[in-house]
DNA sequence: CTGTTAGCGCATTCAT
DNA sequence: ATGAATGCGCTAACAG
């Protein structure tokens, strides 16, 4: 900076304040300093700035699995609001693991960001940082009654849409393929499967929301277990996960879809209108929801929002392929 | 720090040394201290740190596009190994737009990243981050003859292995759908695809490369212009994107897969197993390709290399599916 | 509007 | 093996 004063014939914190847009620096001056530093290929150092102004443009994102186009897709819209809005994106892969979670939450911290965008796996690590004055978002799912900002698929909606699609088309016997219903995620799901089938009078059979472990081959054993012992017409899987356990099963039994089973899932991916027949189901705007977050984190840190936490309910859009139909008989 | 120095009793010079593996420090003055930090919740402040001491941990990590599953899994290769290291990743999306792409490097600069892993849209992008410091791994491909280190997946012997299982299937008139061939990925699976032939002593006919632009739609378009104007028993896509084009013509024309043509492509991704046929594919081991990449240029920074260029290649490996099948007739 | 002054929190000399 | 002193490069007070 030093060198860029001499350069453009000012003092260095004039220098500080002709860059940056903020503070006063008259036209002329802040014109000379800009070429000044272009000339000489100056670029600022991070560090110091964000030592001295404590502040910081980078966030940090914490997600469970960056290989699940879910959680790339969330990133992807992360980091485009944040990259337009000159900040950086600090990606940890927890793999749903709350250790690591905790020690990328403790790394974070160490960095200084002002903003966290987490998927949370346990309610410790947003509480952690939030205790260290960093503004959190929770992504996708929000873990008990936490009382921070929250962007959410609406989740409850969504099923409930899907499950009435199903209903509509004359399936009475529905199979529920989900993982957890313990996070916001699954209970909202389960709760729209439940709500449309109250709406619509049809008994729902307990033994129908069939429990997995979020993981495909097992989300296949569970369909497996499913269609031996219930006379299902119709399945709707809970996620883009457990939806590959239960094509893989049916394709396997040859089953044709839709005349014989249907198959619906929550979560839209793009393999879903791949196979053939496409998928029936839910896009939760997954990209979208990881905009929200950013531009949630952002407005916290610009200090734009009133101190009340903020609930940020992204549609669920239900969408219509070829591998539901009527049900059979 | 302070506080932590007095709360065990030492000087904050004796806390550095402490809380750092490196320097001097008794064993039970390193307890006492680490002690303390924990008890006070002392996290140590990256800024300062990278300040003082010219270095950081953060890697800058520069890819097209997160929600294309080859960079996705790039980037979590790469991750894990960084955080396995204690490195963090900033990661950018360019989108293929060399002006992100420079906008990036320059972002990552300020922030005085010790090293760059990039997958370059512009060869300048890779040569400014060089010629300010920075140790750069271009990842997936080469642009014309840079002389950094890269990490490249074995694509001709791939796509001559590819090829060649079609040949041998009595192929002798074979599609190649393709988006490039300037960048060394494009290069070598034509590369690889011309070698099959020559080897196999099967003339290759040059209108069957078809040239088209990266985009599912647009591949789409020229998969039709391929089969409509000629012959051909089979077509390789060269990467996922295309392959996504190529089989929704096929699928749209109701071609029996693989009895009446068959179908293959470069770059193996979770879709291409769910779709009915599977398809037959080379697995570029995208994951380790990311993991490769971390660990050369944590290798550059900790001065563990000799001065000259090193190539990684990533082997290639074809896995044989439903899609192809005998040449008809 | 601009220059001067004084640190931000830490790691690294240099003494001891 | 430890403590004291000295900036890293920058921004934010303050004074002009």
């Amino acid at each position: 900076m030093q060198d860029v004063a001499r350069e453009a014939g000012v003092s260095p914190s004039t220098v500080s304040r002709a860059l940056h847009t903020r503070g006063y620096a008259s036209p002329a001056v802040r014109a000379r300093v800009r070429a000044a530093a272009e000339r000489i290929g100056y670029v600022a150092d991070h560090n110091a700035r964000n030592l001295r102004s404590r502040t910081s443009t980078s966030i940090g994102v914490l997600i469970s699995d960056l290989r699940n186009p879910f959680y790339a897709d969330l990133a992807a819209g992360i980091e485009e609001e944040l990259r337009a809005a000159e900040y950086q994106m600090v990606l940890v892969n927890d793999n749903a693991d709350p250790a690591e979670e905790m020690q990328a939450a403790e790394t974070l911290l160490a960095m200084r960001v002002p903003g966290v965008i987490v998927t949370p796996v346990t309610a410790k690590c947003p509480q952690v940082l939030q205790d260290n004055g960093v503004h959190v978002v929770c992504a996708d799912r929000e873990l008990g009654r936490s009382n921070g900002d929250v962007v959410l698929s609406d989740n409850k909606a969504g099923a409930r849409e899907l499950t009435e699609h199903l209903l509509n088309l004359g399936h009475t016997r529905i199979g529920l393929l989900i993982d957890e219903t313990k996070w916001s995620t699954g209970a909202g799901r389960l709760a729209g499967f439940r709500a449309a089938h109250l709406d619509n009078f049809v008994d729902l059979d307990e033994d129908l929301v069939a429990y997995t472990s979020f993981d495909a081959g097992a989300a296949r054993q569970t369909t497996r277990k499913l269609l031996n012992d219930h006379e299902v017409t119709a399945i709707i899987s809970a996620n883009n996960v457990l939806a590959q356990g239960a094509l893989t099963e049916l394709k396997e039994r040859r089953l044709k879809i839709p005349r014989q089973i249907s198959l619906a899932a929550y979560d839209d991916v793009p393999w879903m209108s791949l196979v053939q027949p496409a998928l029936t189901t839910v896009d939760q705007s997954t990209v979208e929801m990881g905009r929200s977050c950013a531009r949630l984190v952002l407005a916290r840190i610009r200090g734009e929002l009133p101190p009340r936490r903020r609930i940020v309910r992204v549609p669920a859009r239900l969408i219509v392929r070829g591998s539901t139909g009527p049900a059979p008989r």
